[in-house]
DNA sequence: CCGGGGTTGT
DNA sequence: ACAACCC
């Protein structure tokens, strides 16, 4: 009842999908391009870019490895060939070919390992950099394609002109041998043929790339077109082709926006060409789809898409996964958890900002249906975990998210019993910019700031440049691209510290891919007798489990990287407590060391190590309240006061353990909490503002995030 | 078909 | 939390 029609819910935004039914009837009848809305709020005619790079990969490795240029190269991850290049492709090498098909077909094929996509991540985000100098407008589509809106730049371009122009295209015209009399016709495509042959150029010139462009009306169109003239070529789409193109296409998977759900409901109906779903009558789509998809559905067919170009900033989520064969025990998946983890994390430090939700994900065997059975459960971060991330002690911060983890892996997997995984996922998302808007300057300079009490934000690099993509400011759409970006630094490298573990990365590309940080391999000993596998480790002078705290689980703390282990076995915990303080003057993150890191907040790993058991053996903990619920999980850190007034402490904190912390821990944890408690919200409250939705994301922070994005743009 | 990513919509 | 889409 509530909405038989929708339509209705949030308008007074200005531009509305549901007018993309009344866009011009027939393409072939769009031959007027002036024939368009003209009140509408969306330009009459837009010119958009897409740009899609040749063998993205591949031309990264031919660019760290030139003499790869001249062999057969394939780019290889587990056993697919992802992408190859143009000397590989004419050996009968293609994408997504099996790695013995392509070795059956192209025994010369020389393979590179490309599932460490960092050198892929930082490349690509040059380039949509090198976009955004010629105008804010760029949406990203994947690693390795950009739309770029540029109608304004071409409005500007046109008002230069002396009128009397010899109009003409750079490139290849859809379906047209001669371009010479269309140009007239065309001014804005012409000119926009124009700007993206620039732009190609500046791409191959600055970043050694080579790609395709797209020039057209629209997302759709400008995606489509771009593919005609493949290598390293250009197409500029007209206005009286739209239906050419649109018909051209094999089927209707062809037509981006209707995948492989979509394309078999449609053929369902009967509809396997483009033009069977042209002619469709509406209605009836609108019966399997709905009303808004089916209208969607029916303009892709006809070349209509009214979607704007949406500046994609950084990124909403920062993800590492990796698969294999079978992983069956809960060790390895705290191993490969924690590998995961440790490049993650160290990625959102480069980032800046702050995660507030962790995501982990696994994949499950299954001989039936092999692909696509995906479980996946989310937390939220705690703040004090949080906020080690983009801090000194990262490194600190994968063994506080490991027994999150764990906890989330045991929602979906029952250890106890036998199981088999091929996919293992961790996923930060949520991601909050910490403003260090603070002061004075507002300058890189902010990014050195230091934050001075324990809960405070970490710093950021902020600069000024709001709104960039309104309407009128037009001072960002360059008809030249300004090399800002060369001149942009990154910012991570500041001052001293020595990372510690670095991100090897020709390691990864050779797949000999360095353990990163080192779990303990007590190996044997898993299922024996404690005693006896503790008495032959050499180096850890580890005493027999009997003399671990009583919360303790063995078996986990047997799984536990050793620096965990001796910090559990030392003096602040297993003895009645030296006073030492934690963090204590509260000053700044002090600079440390691996190992400092770990001493420096031991109460976060007795809480960790206490989740962790929890989770894996109820019978070993002695929590009050149950610590392994969802609940618990979901608001690990920062949760339910339990009651009211000073002397409570979040319900997954086991009081008996919290007693046996040294009284300076005690007094810091207390002071946390407090600091906390008016930002919490209970669990069962509603939001007073709800979160954001897409929608809101797309019309703000965009600004914001956008200060965010150049560090993905890391100096060549 | 399934690699290592991403996004949006329900 | 998942399903769909994109690369």
């Amino acid at each position: 009842m509530a909405n038989s029609e929708d339509e209705k819910e949030e308008d007074d935004t200005e531009w509305k999908y549901s007018f993309v039914d009344s866009i011009p009837l027939i393409p072939a009848a769009a031959s007027d391009p002036s024939l368009n809305r003209t009140s509408g709020p969306t330009p009459a005619h837009r010119v958009i870019l897409h740009f899609d790079l040749d063998c993205f990969y591949a031309q990264v490795e031919m660019i760290r490895n030139p003499a790869l240029r001249e062999v057969p190269l394939g780019i290889q991850q587990k056993y697919i060939i992802v992408t190859c290049n143009y000397v590989a492709r004419d050996l009968g090498v293609s994408k997504l070919m099996s790695v013995t098909d392509a070795k059956e077909k192209c025994p010369q094929l020389v393979l590179v390992k490309g599932e460490d996509l960092t050198h892929y991540r930082e490349m690509s985000y040059k380039l949509t950099e090198l976009l955004m100098s010629y105008c804010p407008l760029v949406e990203r589509l994947g690693f390795d394609e950009n739309f770029v809106d540029i109608t304004k730049m071409v409005e500007r371009r046109l008002a230069e002109t002396p009128e009397s122009n010899n109009f003409s295209f750079k490139g290849q015209v859809y379906n047209h041998t001669s371009a010479e009399l269309e140009a007239q016709d065309h001014p804005r495509l012409a000119l926009g043929s124009h700007i993206a042959a620039e732009i190609r150029e500046d791409i191959k010139g600055k970043l050694g790339l080579t790609g395709c462009a797209g020039i057209a009306t629209n997302k759709l169109l400008a995606k489509l077109v771009c593919g005609t003239f493949k290598p390293n070529q250009q197409t500029t789409l007209l206005t009286e082709n739209i239906d050419d193109i649109m018909g051209s296409l094999s089927s209707l998977r062809k037509v981006p926006g209707v995948g492989y759900q979509t394309s078999k409901r449609l053929q369902a109906l009967g509809l396997v060409s483009v033009k069977d779903l042209q002619l469709f009558p509406l209605n009836d789509l609108a019966r399997e789809f709905g009303a808004p998809s089916a209208q969607r559905l029916k303009n892709l067919a006809l070349g209509v898409d009214e979607s704007p170009v949406t500046p994609t900033g950084a990124p909403q989520s920062l993800s590492d996964e990796d698969s294999f064969k079978k992983i069956s025990s809960t060790k390895e998946v705290l191993e490969k958890t924690q590998e995961l983890l440790s490049n993650l994390v160290e990625r959102m430090r480069n980032d800046g900002r702050q995660p507030q939700t962790f995501r982990l994900t696994i994949r499950k065997y299954s001989a039936t249906n092999k692909w696509f059975n995906r479980e996946s459960r989310q937390c939220p971060i705690p703040n004090h975990v949080g906020q080690k991330i983009p801090s000194e002690s990262s490194e600190y911060a994968v063994v506080l998210l490991l027994p999150l983890a764990m906890k989330l892996f045991h929602k979906m997997v029952d250890s106890s019993a036998a199981f088999h995984l091929t996919l293992l996922n961790v996923c930060f998302s949520n991601l909050q910019t910490k403003g260090a808007a603070v002061s004075g300057k507002g300058s890189i300079t902010s990014f050195f700031t230091q934050s001075t009490s324990p809960g405070k934000t970490q710093p950021i690099c902020s600069s000024q440049s709001q709104d960039a993509s309104s309407q009128n400011g037009g001072s960002h759409c360059l008809d030249h691209p300004v090399s800002t970006h060369s001149v942009i630094t990154q910012p991570t490298s500041k001052k001293t510290v020595t990372t510690k573990r670095s991100r090897s990365s020709e390691a990864a590309l050779h797949g000999t891919k360095i353990k990163q940080s080192p779990i303990v391999a007590v190996e044997d000993t898993q299922r024996v007798s404690c005693s006896t596998a503790m008495s032959h480790s050499e180096e850890l002078d580890v005493p027999g489990t009997h003399q671990l705290p009583p919360h303790f689980d063995p078996e986990v703390f047997r799984l536990l990287p050793v620096e965990i282990q001796k910090e559990l076995l030392s003096p602040a915990y297993t003895n009645s407590h030296p006073g030492t303080s934690v963090n204590s003057s509260a000053l700044v993150d002090p600079p440390c060391t691996t190992h400092e890191s770990f001493n420096d907040s031991q109460k976060d790993i007795k809480e960790a190590l206490n989740n962790l058991g929890s989770s894996d053996r109820p019978t070993t903990v002695n929590h009050q309240r149950p610590a392994g619920t969802v609940e618990n999980v979901m608001e690990e850190g920062r949760a339910s006061f339990a009651r009211s007034s000073d002397c409570d402490f979040p319900g997954n904190v086991d009081p008996k353990v919290f007693s046996e912390l040294p009284p300076d821990v005690q007094r810091e944890l207390m002071s946390e909490w407090k600091q906390k408690k008016p930002v919490l919200k209970t669990p069962s409250s509603k939001k007073p503002g709800r979160s954001l939705t897409t929608k809101d994301r797309k019309a703000a922070g965009k600004g914001s995030q956008a200060n965010n994005l150049f560090k993905y743009f890391k100096p060549s």
